[in-house]
DNA sequence: GGTTCGTCATATCGGCGCGATATAGCGCTT
DNA sequence: AAGCGCTATATCGCGCCGATATGACGAACC
């Protein structure tokens, strides 16, 4: 999944619960992407220029709010919400770096049950084929690296183990609930 | 640190053992950047002429081994050795998640114990920063996000403490240890 | 012995992500 | 009344990176 889409993705989500303006997306978006990148300017108003122009968000007729610097506030439409769901179904060959993941989870409250479970299987199987990698490497590497080399490989490969193990967790939680219906929610927009 | 400058690092650092020439570069440096980040050949040739450029690293003439492809084998300059060495010891303003730390870290046998024990306790004190934030943003949230976001946060911060104490545990480990003179290499200036 | 395929090896190009920067009104402090 | 920091939108150039081209070699296959 391309480094855009991760953001559309983001964009998109946010937009779910209530209309943003540019400046406040940027605050909110760091919340989301916060764990896994940084975000200027320079790539979130061309973003929202795109979003408007394949007519996935719509610009909202402002109240000019007396008093205020002019905002340009958007909103999700109907074409964006159902390209929020393909973006967030996609289980395209993503590597396991993929920062894609994280944003999906986030927004996993509006996804659907069966969705989730693919998402967190798929997300597991690629942590699980770089556990081979590290593993190879470490048995590979065990004479020829020096003392840190190897702290570092060993450190790596638990931390994936252990997101494996989390993993793991959800999986199962997710089996033993009963398919709820994703949450109405929405988290009230507090105005 | 730039997103360069820490690619730059990788390729001194892997020159300092033997010349190599790029095809193989970029199979080390798999091995190096690996975990943080991918590595395509439209980035690594282009990062070596440049450093051709600037005299950090000189072609070697070649043996050309009859029956292969020619191959430009570039080896360290003493300029090249000088720069890597400011590379690992600067300690510009990274950010939390910055790849260079691990780059940084693959190449500590190489770099002297009180540089080292400096890279340690920065990287310590940017994650502990990130503890606050992600503290905070756990405090206030508590009551609007839903189970998954939590979750999410949850997990990150946990992620974030173990890391904290892997540093803590190498950090006293750097203490404690005699200290040893680096492994002849880098001509330091002469008393 | 010719065809095909995987590996070795270097190289370029276009798209676009991103840091830096510009602009500017507003409210708060000094 | 000046200065500073926050809100808010916007642009631009540098350079990263995925895709792609090129071609020589060894080995396998029939």
């Amino acid at each position: 999944m391309a480094r855009r889409d991760v953001l559309d993705l983001a964009v998109l989500g946010l937009l779910h619960d209530t209309p943003l303006h540019g400046y406040e997306l940027r605050k909110q978006l760091a919340g989301v992407l916060g764990p896994f990148r940084a975000l200027s300017y320079g790539t979130l108003y061309p973003c929202l220029r795109q979003l408007l122009d394949r007519g996935w968000v719509a610009e909202q007729a402002g109240d000019p709010e007396a008093g205020r610097r002019a905002r340009i506030v958007y909103e999700l439409s109907a074409d964006g919400k159902e390209h929020f769901d393909s973006l967030v179904a996609d289980g395209g060959p993503t590597s396991w770096d993929d920062d894609s993941f994280g944003v999906r989870f986030a927004f996993f409250a509006r996804t659907e049950a069966a969705v989730r479970l693919r998402i967190l299987e798929g997300r597991r199987s690629r942590l699980e084929e770089r556990l081979d990698t590290i593993g190879a490497s470490l048995a590979r590497g065990r004479e020829r690296a020096d003392a840190y080399t190897l702290e570092l490989q060993r450190h790596g490969l638990e931390s994936v183990q252990r997101e494996v193990r989390w993993l793991t967790e959800l999986i199962d939680t997710e089996r033993l609930t009963p398919p709820q219906t994703t949450t109405s929610s929405t988290t009230q927009t507090p105005h």
